[in-house]
DNA sequence: TAGTGGTCTAGACCACCCC
DNA sequence: GGGTGGTCTAGACCACTAA
């Protein structure tokens, strides 16, 4: 009784996402395929940070498979935030302006009292040549065009945070110290907005080091005060870094907050 | 035509999972109940660390669920690292006394090379009461038994760590320093072995510090060097606080690294 | 060959949101 | 009321492992 398997083939399409067909089996589960190439749209700007992208049943129809299997590449997608999904709204692009997201890359708390987010104050900004640790870091050849930021950020007008940021010229073309100083907020909500460009993961190496004579006088403390140091390298789709941030940080009543799972 | 569902309740004996009936509703999906229920035949020691636990088909029956929905539940422990799945063999119990996990909560890499463990030398093992701060922070009153232990660890013969724990006397009655020697390898590994306590996940807080002259002798560097000082508080099944431990990194080969998703 | 987890489908109903 | 994501089921086939 009932009828025939409706759909039996499981390599549609599809299949070809994924890049250059090498010599190992490339196999890729569909659901992986499907997650490619919404991941492809969202780099695209086919869809935009904040907007609501199709339901399932409209992406199922689009690719031709189950919605049980857009749903397993859209599970993965809000599991690496991606996407956002709502209840009874639909699924929505990820974005930097959001209270939610602010504090995703922000680890620095308060010892005491609620997380908020800091006052910015531009020290340098220039565009200029990557040394070759910073080319090395962000993909670049030693010389091409960078653009160099020197900040100090303040929580509740104490300096606490000294920050050097290296963006690569050609993405962040057109980035002057007068849009940075107008715009409130997270930087990177600046970057998505502005220049098309999505910080989607980072990695990041702290140490411990004693203050510069320069960098205590901007964070107005004693010379050889205790700083943590943070060297962040930023990555957008396709694990491209983006940005390099190194950061001093003081913890005399801030601390960096980490979560061991 | 054809049959009626067969199982139209959604809310079945394991209802009752999830503890005393509240004022709000209470409700939970099946595959979280199901969740709930594993777990507790984990904490209890129905299926040990490293052993295999019955298989999805099994459960469903156990539980008067289908498969798909035991699938559900064990993703979610997957996920959080209690599980692991092993295609083709089945699923197994985590287990502290793994490669794999070795580095979960040990953060601090070489800055060249590949990461290994360090050497323990044990400096100082006793039985106290619990001062106040460490009492908080493990959920037990001031002065209950506490077991404190310090010791310094070595990468390559070179001291890098020096490590304070505390650890609630009750639960870790019977370790001695003894014990802690002969162990070779984390401590975690022997906790969960010999006195049937795991730990799930721990939350850090870190800070920059100049070295005491006491800490200074131990790591064989200068007083008022800078070091990275992190003070976790490490989790059991139901966040039961089960150790704090307070560490001082040389960051001068050594970087803390994270990962921000 | 048998058993496990992994993928995929199809269809049902529920909870939530907005009109 | 109609649309969205969320849950649950049932059954098929695939990939991997071990006997």
């Amino acid at each position: 009784m009932s009828s025939a398997p409706p759909n039996p083939n499981n390599n549609p399409t599809a299949a070809s996402a994924g890049g250059a067909g090498g010599s190992s089996p490339t196999f890729s589960p569909l659901y992986q395929q499907i997650k490619a190439l919404i991941t492809q749209s969202l780099q695209s700007g086919e869809w935009k940070p904040g907007e609501l992208i199709p339901s399932e049943v409209e992406l199922a129809n689009r690719f031709k498979v189950s919605q049980g299997t857009v749903r397993k590449a859209i599970d993965e997608l809000a599991a690496e935030n991606l996407v956002m999904r709502k209840q009874g709204k639909g699924t929505f692009v990820s974005t930097h302006h959001e209270a939610r997201a602010h504090f995703r890359f922000l680890r620095l708390m308060p010892d005491e009292g609620v997380p908020h987010y800091p006052e910015s104050k531009f020290i340098e900004v220039k565009r200029t040549r990557a040394p070759a640790d910073v080319a090395r870091l962000l993909d670049l050849k030693s010389g091409d065009a960078v653009i160099f930021i020197k900040r100090v950020q303040s929580f509740d007008a104490v300096p606490t945070i000294v920050e050097e940021l290296w963006l690569p010229g050609l993405t962040f073309k057109g980035l002057t110290a007068e849009r940075l100083e107008e715009y409130k907020g997270p930087m990177y909500g600046l970057f998505e907005s502005e220049f098309g460009t999505r910080m989607i993961r980072a990695t990041e190496k702290i140490r411990a080091v004693c203050a510069s004579d320069g960098d205590a006088a901007l964070l107005h403390i004693a010379a050889n005060t205790p700083l943590l140091a943070s060297e962040r390298v930023s990555f957008t789709y396709g694990d491209k870094p983006v940005e390099l941030r190194r950061g001093l940080y003081l913890t005399e009543s801030h601390h960096y907050h980490n979560e061991l799972n």
